[in-house]
DNA sequence: TCAAAAGTGTTTGCAATACACCCATGC
DNA sequence: GCATGGGTGTATTGCAAACACTTTTGA
């Protein structure tokens, strides 16, 4: 098998994850030089016999094992000096991920990744912090007209916890009942007929995502504006 | 000067003019090897020492004469076979052009750069027709939510021929009463307090695009939408 | 019985839509 | 005077926003 690499085209990932305290952002501490031990977006080299995104996909399997991931091309970024030791041009992608399927130990590097919340990211090597801001901002931006949420979101989840995500991805507070109703209204949702265990109140009902009605909607043209 | 090229990355650029009779889009026979005289995106490689902006507004510069064109990253295209002589990573820019101030003369390759109706591009070369699929649906995107179709009309503009522009790029008829309404509430025009010379019929006022007027809404958060 | 979150409708205001006629100009 | 596109207002509808109380459950 070829594993040879292109050593000046990257990719660095932006992998969200979200979970009871908010949305979260997947760091790594650097393995290798330059900037050894320093926080940065996970990523790596482009090898000579792979697709871009099939190597957006490698990369995130071996971080965390996981595949079938949400995955999306963010924006190439090619300054000239943007790698200290020579030139590099970095395909970012954007990755949303459930963070209760992820596993630490499924991988060899993930002692050292981290989740860190969204709005306590630290200081990151390079141009990495430009590239989070985008990839946020992308998140922002394209979660207002996709039904990408439910990325984030367990297989079965409450409307409450669908309304924390939104809540945490917009930054700001949306209406019960209004959130509830349009929602709803876009008939998105399988209503399980099941409810959340051993929770100290009135339990929720449990909802799933209901893709083959997305794609029948979305080849009509149908608007999921939220 | 250095003028060294990376020989693995190429821009290609989805270039967006138009004038009474539609949208279009600019595209060049290939002067050389592979595919020579086959229809083509502009395009071509990034140098060493330039940022991927700054090689994106040399390969306008150099082909259409024009600067201070209007100008965004697309997408990244790097399939392992996209290329067929070896591997070749394309970024994709979309630009937008005020056609009237595009001179032919003003380059040397010129001769071999034409406008196509965008509804009539021919077959290209390699997978150019899939980034120009991309970014007409970008612009298509974009526009709805940015004021970016000034970039394509003359400085001087009548409400008609903007609101003919806007029903090229989304392909629909729009209401006139409503489409005027709307954009004059934006507030974004300037009017001239001139009208147009030499025509058949009743003069059109003339107007302007605020740009200062713009960037302060934006900056407030206002949206956009049309 | 208390705490904590789930669940539920109605009213109000604004913005999108639909729609038709008179006006100015050049030929 | 006629052909061509410029310019204008109102009524209706639908959607977004604001808003508060009852229900269920476990501790």
């Amino acid at each position: 098998m070829w594993k040879e690499n292109l050593d000046s085209i990257s990719i660095d990932c932006v992998i969200f994850g979200f979970d009871e305290t908010g949305l979260k952002i997947l760091l790594i501490k650097r393995a290798g030089e330059p900037q050894k031990g320093k926080w940065a977006l996970p990523g790596g080299f482009v090898q000579t016999n792979e697709d871009l995104d099939s190597s957006a996909k490698r990369i995130l399997k071996e971080l965390t094992g996981l595949s079938n991931i949400y995955l999306d091309q963010l924006y190439t970024f090619g300054e000239v000096d943007r790698y200290p030791l020579r030139r590099v041009i970095s395909i970012a992608y954007y990755a949303l991920v459930k963070i209760r399927d992820y596993n630490l130990k499924a991988s060899a590097n993930a002692k050292e990744a981290i989740w860190h919340p969204i709005d306590q990211a630290p200081k990151l090597v390079f141009d990495h912090n430009k590239i989070l801001n985008n990839g946020i901002e992308k998140l922002r931006n394209n979660v207002r007209f996709h039904p990408i949420g439910f990325e984030l979101l367990p297989k079965k989840f409450t409307l409450s916890q669908l309304q924390q995500l939104y809540e945490a991805i917009l930054d700001k507070a949306l209406d019960k009942r209004n959130f509830r109703k349009k929602i709803l209204s876009m008939d998105l949702l399988i209503n399980l007929n099941e409810s959340q265990q051993g929770v100290a109140h009135r339990a929720a009902k449990l909802y799933q995502f209901d893709k083959n009605k997305y794609k029948e909607l979305k080849a009509r043209g149908f608007n999921f504006e939220i």
